[in-house]
RNA sequence: GGAGACGUGGCCGAGCCAGGUUGAAGGCGCUUCCCUGCUAAGGAAGUAACGUCGUAAGGCGUUCGUGGGUUCAAAUCCCACCGUCUCCGCCA
């Protein structure tokens, strides 16, 4: 959510902000208009309220002392100010709540330094690394929806009958090497992140905090008899972890990271990507989560895309970095960099990441402060988030990039602590 | 799921059954100062967040789980919901 004292003192930088998504800044000529009569008709019925308040008291003194004629005169009165207060605030209460309907529909607002531009094309590329498209063999270049298939660790189609199109189901090897994967990105982090398990089905009001909710609700699966949603990525329960809360300076920057299954319905997207693992409905993601000052966010970016860049780098994945343009970036964020690997079977690169800076936007709607050392009050912390470990896209480059001749496919290095007496899925018979 | 008890400020804990001067006693913690060779003990003062008006000092308002209701007036009375604890049931 944006801060309405900003948009109050200079709508005109926070409009030209959102123009630069692409998005509409009518609604911030409504949230104007609707706050200053907010705000006249909540003076108003303060001192009103203040009135009734004396009043109140005198009648109680009136009483006290047996005066009840002259306490009835000003009962009347009293209870005329009520109605008014009463049809002051239920007119107030109107006026916020269309304030705020608004406001949590209006995305964070861009960071300058983003990149112009309204679509990924206009995404700035800021380093490949370990590729070179005329260095893969033909074994690599077959998509591993039929690799996985030869070798039997991905069972789409019994998938599908139990729970329907773009479910997955991995076995055997494959699900070892989805479980080694997770423990993989969990682990390298280990030194500075604290690992939490949080829930996978949280209340509205927990995805209204991310900014998900009410814009996003088509995205995501929603339990309707008990009002529960299944988190779209486990950014949603860890920003929630703190919401409410006023967090001491010296705990920042706090640093969390969380595997959990991740549900998206991609109602946008049917019968695009449904090929493998390209776009599944759930799927496994290692988070990379952190709470900090606001002069604290800058080097913590770059901290969480340095770590999951690393990660997908000592994979020995061909990846590269895109800094977002502003059109691309989601609601939250202010700056956000993607990492993609390439899968030489499948042919094009997957988005395996996203680094997002959403300054205090999310802190903002979850409430969650800090008390600055030295200063009074508080302040809104900042929030930053990124995927450690998407999984399943990770899973596919790799079955794609390490395949060899013979039709195995040989495991990555680092993952070899995770796999026992596995160091290759062997070709089939 | 059933029965009962309970939800007060950073924490503990009064107040609620007899509604009024209670933003809320007392204690702990914390901050500053005094005392002191140092520490401990002791003394004094301060110690919520948010909204709004104001250059400011400050004023006014909101918040005693949440939301409604009753009343001139609600932490206190009524209703609903949420949560916690205990016992029973069930279960990994």
């Amino acid at each position: 959510m944006l801060d309405i004292k900003l948009i109050r003192t200079d709508p005109e930088a926070v409009k030209t902000a959102i123009a630069r998504r692409g998005e509409s800044t009518t609604s911030i000529d409504e949230v104007l208009q609707l706050d200053s009569r907010v705000r006249a008709i909540g003076t108003e019925r303060d001192d009103i309220r203040a009135e009734v308040k004396q009043i109140s008291k005198q009648v109680g003194a009136l009483h006290k002392d047996g005066k009840a004629d002259e306490a009835a005169d000003l009962q009347t009165k009293s209870r005329e100010l009520g109605d008014r207060e009463k049809a002051l605030t239920d007119e107030a209460d109107e006026l916020a709540g269309q304030i705020r309907s608004l406001l949590l529909n209006v995305s964070n607002m861009p960071s300058p330094e983003a990149p112009d531009g309204l679509t990924e094309d206009d995404n700035i590329e800021l380093r490949v690394e370990n590729f070179d498209p005329g260095s893969y063999a033909d074994h690599q270049k077959v998509p591993h929806w039929d690799v996985a298939e030869q070798l039997g660790i991905l069972d789409v189609d019994r998938a599908v009958r139990m729970s329907g199109s773009m479910f997955v189901m991995y076995r055997g090897a494959g699900a070892r090497l989805l479980r080694a994967l997770i423990a993989y990105g969990l682990d390298r982090n280990r030194d500075a992140f604290e690992e939490v398990r949080p829930p996978t089905v949280v209340k509205t009001e927990t995805m209204i905090g991310t900014g998900h909710l009410p814009k996003f609700s088509d995205d995501a699966y929603h339990l309707e008899r008990d009002d529960l949603w299944a988190i779209p990525t486990a950014e949603v329960p860890l920003t929630s972890m703190v919401a409410g809360e006023i967090l001491d300076e010296s705990e920042l920057p706090m640093r969390l990271m969380a595997h959990t299954s991740c549900f998206r319905r991609e109602a946008g997207s049917a019968g695009r990507d449904t090929r493998g693992l390209l776009r599944v409905h759930e799927f496994d993601k290692v988070e990379l989560y952190s709470f900090c000052t606001p002069e604290q966010a800058p080097d913590m970016h770059m901290e969480i895309l340095a770590r999951a860049e690393g990660a997908i780098r000592d994979l020995g994945l061909a990846h590269r970095v895109l800094d977002l343009a502003c059109g691309d970036i989601s609601g939250a964020g202010s700056r956000t960099y993607d990492i993609e690997v390439f899968a030489p079977g499948a042919d094009r690169w997957l988005e395996v990441s996203s680094v997002s800076w959403c300054t205090d936007y999310q802190a903002r709607r979850a409430n969650i402060r800090y008390r600055p050392e030295g200063e009074k009050g508080t302040r809104f912390v900042h929030s930053l988030n990124g995927s450690g470990l998407a999984v399943p896209r990770v899973w596919a480059a790799i079955i794609e990039t390490y395949r060899q001749a013979d039709g195995s496919v040989r495991m990555p290095e680092v993952l070899l602590p995770y796999l026992g007496d596995m160091t290759e899925i062997p070709a089939p018979g």
